[in-house]
DNA sequence: TTGAAAGCGCTAACAA
DNA sequence: TTGTTAGCGCTTTCAA
């Protein structure tokens, strides 16, 4: 079944058909109605390839996650991220490809790109200097980055407001009178991770306190590494009183920890994670946490591109440089004592 | 870049790159080195598109896994299968393309494959019973399955013999000496979680032990299930004294369950696993577990479907079915008290 | 061993 | 509003 045998059908001919097919409103309606009936009828797909060739588009988008493969389908991070960016690409008639990145990152991508495979890219979220981010660049490949990359402005991005949110996460601990607070900080190699830290400082430096820096222990987003930060911190003169986790996994590995050392959260140590993720709400204590929208960052960042890729270049190209951030929230639970009401809905999920 | 300037650089014609591209041996070699040069020297790759039209054939392959997208990227099950699936199409020049299935997934592959956008399609691991298989079937797309499928022959399927390893598991419990032993099933709507249950049942009713019903307590492959499950294990009298949870993460819910119960693994209640997953070597006690090699099962799916794909049709069609079954082995650790050695390399990862 | 030529099924500019 | 036409860049007969 082809545009031909369509038009042959609907009595017209096969540009018509395609006009219908892409929405063209310079088609009559009557046309426009009795060529979709065949085309239901005949239950008729384009050739995607022929779409691609012609249209010198191909409707995929790419979705570099710049991990390890056992860490992107491990952590439930990606998995609400991909459905984000998935459900927008479905919405607006695109694939979305998940990048499998076995090889070098540059040679598979490379080779994606030049077989024109893929008509745009979303990244992320990038690792601080990564050499990948130049490289996509000089292809002049359409590309959303989710979280932002210091010192470029010239690149559309889509983020949260994490620095605001390790901000808020901070501000509960000190409003609940604790002054020795320390945090786990994410893989200083991400952005993510030195905004959180960031928050974290500033609130603290608002208070008039300066942190020791051995209340300062580096994780890399899991639960084990959470784990043995805490058992660091717990060795530190005095020990701290609280712990901001710039994530929920490690703010559980810390848990744990004070656990294993015989303590109570929060009656000895209070735990404040970063994520809100599913177990955050199920784990004993229920953990205090900062809320952001991860699946409608996704959603964003795709629908982004997808705009971009569908307006002709008229304007100069750095005119549509965007950078979308989103506001974080607290979510008070029980994990740092008493529940105080710092948010208008405090306990939402 | 195309061909045909490809050709003009290297003075030939345009059929004769597309030979050398496609590793035609009706090329000289002279002429071939020669086109390759200018290939690599102009960092030449075709196009897609043009390839898929005129060849008939995307070089994409579809990976369904009917299961949410939650479980997909948290199970790390999936993780290894994905690996051992893009492993073997990248070796082979061919795209795995992972189903994001949001709408219904007749819906999505309908179009899909009727856009003529995959050549062949990879199952994993099919729900007993699937609507979905007939439907693909109906297509004439060539398919793999991953996990057996009962009653049907006339698929090709790459498995782990699920029934001998979990036979292997419980032969271990009873050469311990445990007699009252119970099990954890997976989701029984799916053919491996049956297996695995027939592989218990097998091996209890060779020692002359009918379980009773209570012992048998169905959980859906996740830590909290298992947990559960072994809530209501505690609970039967008399209680278990071992159990064969058939996964690892199963297995690890019912370890913290019988903690939490206040008794201890394995000295009151022994525990074997299934999958052996990265974690069952770290939990406290390490988990003996039944070992499968999951990447390699999918590395297989998806040579057999490529091979599948590049075999012209001589043949009639069910004479190219196969069915490999690959073995699974008991990996022996400390969760079922002293270490016997039943196994030639009993504590192989 | 090579080249010429005919498509693959669609899009999009242009003409009517 | 619709049809005509010329490709998109490749594969694949068929001839030479």
């Amino acid at each position: 079944m082809t545009l031909e045998e369509i038009a042959r059908l609907a009595g017209c001919s096969r540009s018509t058909v395609s006009r219908v097919i892409n929405h063209d409103p310079n088609v009559r309606a009557e046309t426009r109605e009795r060529v979709w009936r065949i085309i239901k009828e005949q239950d008729f797909q384009p050739n995607l390839a022929a779409r691609a060739l012609a249209g010198r588009r191909s409707r995929v988008i790419g979705l570099v996650i710049p991990q390890p493969l056992s860490t992107i389908f491990t952590d439930p991070f990606f998995s609400m991220l991909i459905h984000g960016c998935a459900l927008a690409c479905d919405e607006r008639g695109y694939y979305l490809m998940l990048s499998l990145v076995l090889r070098q990152a540059n040679d598979t991508y490379h080779w994606l790109i030049r077989a024109r495979h893929l008509d745009g890219l979303l990244l992320a979220p990038p690792l601080i200097n990564d050499p990948f981010v130049p490289h996509l660049l000089d292809k002049r490949l359409p590309l959303v980055m989710i979280g932002r990359i210091p010192g470029r402005t010239d690149i559309s991005t889509v983020n949260i407001d994490n620095i605001k949110g390790a901000s808020l996460a901070t501000q509960h601990l000190l409003k609940l009178g604790y002054t020795r607070i320390a945090t786990i900080t994410g893989a200083l190699n991400l952005v993510g991770a030195l905004d959180r830290l960031e928050g974290y400082l500033c609130a603290l430096r608002e208070a008039g306190i300066e942190p020791p820096s051995e209340y300062i222990q580096e994780g890399d987003w899991s639960e084990a590494s959470g784990r043995r930060a805490m058992e660091c911190l717990l060795q530190a003169t005095p020990p701290p009183e609280a712990v901001f986790a710039a994530s929920d996994s490690m703010a559980i590995g810390a848990m744990k920890a004070i656990q294993a050392a015989g303590l109570m959260v929060p009656n000895d140590i209070a735990v404040v994670g970063f994520d809100d993720m599913p177990v955050a709400a199920t784990v004993d204590p229920p953990l205090t946490t900062v809320h952001h929208p991860i699946e409608r960052i996704g959603f964003l960042a795709a629908s982004m591109l997808i705009e971009k890729l569908e307006t002709p270049p008229t304007q100069a190209s750095w005119a549509n440089v965007q950078h979308i951030v989103l506001p974080a929230r607290l979510v008070i639970r029980m994990s740092c004592g008493q529940a105080l009401r710092c948010s208008a809905h405090p306990t939402d999920v």
